[in-house]
DNA sequence: GCAATATAGTGAAGGTACTTCATGATGAAC
DNA sequence: GTTCATCATGAAGTACCTTCACTATATTGC
């Protein structure tokens, strides 16, 4: 069998569409989108951060991140509060149940990690790494959105 | 430097993303989105096809079929004719604008993997393909769409 | 032949994710 | 202290996609 470029290419989309698809479910079940659940991520990796971060964070509009925190808020995974030096801003903070929520959640998606990759030789793994990697670098990483060390 | 099964999996889904993106660029383009772009893939693929077809190969509601196709018509990618046995059906097929962009977009998309990918030695790829082979595996492929020889 | 049932497509209505634009409130700069 | 940038949000709108009800046709069983 001939391995070739397209194939590749797409294995890398079968697998992101089957993957996130099972990822939404996995949400949908805790009540959580997508969308909603990368509020929860950021605010767990960053700690409490103003809604112009989380739009940056997030690569969508500040006028979203309005409507996202509203649910949140809602659903009392997330609270507002007052930023200590600017009136204007909004600084959004996990509850203690958003808090429990994300650690949990960040739990499992490194179990499902490992059960899904982590039986493979090393060696491959890291060749699978190392060829996303280059192809990654090739289109120019938008943002080194966590520390990959 | 140590390489888990969390970073193939943030990988995957990293790249996923930035392609995603570039191809949704792309296809903008021309005025497609991505679901659009799917029904002219499909009926490229294997010829005309009546709509329940389309909405089975696409995995969406035949309602959103007919959404889909009602707007690639009327911008004449595709058209709507007579099934030649069930008069319920309709039998949708590329114009010959649609054929021609769709030919061009397979060619555009092989040359695209051959960009990303082709320059790494072919056991890499193999290594790739095989990873995210293994993958595709566990989680259960849903339906092999196309050959893979 | 004909009633019962299944199937193909579509109208109506609605949900979610996301956008742009305008605006009020505040901060920063000169 | 006026001017200009910035934070968040209301209003409005777009794109994708769904469910439900309905019509037209096909199929099945008698």
């Amino acid at each position: 069998m001939l391995t070739d470029a397209v194939t590749a290419l797409d294995r890398v989309f079968e697998l992101a569409t089957r993957l996130g698809g099972l990822m939404e479910q996995a949400l949908a079940e805790r009540g959580l989108t997508t969308a909603r659940s990368g509020v929860l991520f950021v605010l767990h990796e960053r700690g409490p951060l103003v809604q112009r971060e989380l739009s940056e964070a997030l690569r969508c509009t500040p006028r979203h991140v309005t409507g996202l925190v509203d649910t949140l808020e809602a659903q009392g995974w997330v609270a507002r509060g007052r930023h200590p030096t600017d009136r204007r801003a909004t600084l959004v903070s996990l509850t203690e149940r958003g808090a429990t929520a994300a650690a949990r959640m960040d739990t499992e998606r490194r179990q499902a990690a490992h059960e899904l990759f982590g039986d493979l030789p090393a060696t491959d793994l890291g060749t699978f790494v190392a060829v996303a990697d280059r192809v990654l670098d090739r289109i120019g990483r938008p943002a080194p959105s966590d520390a990959d060390g």
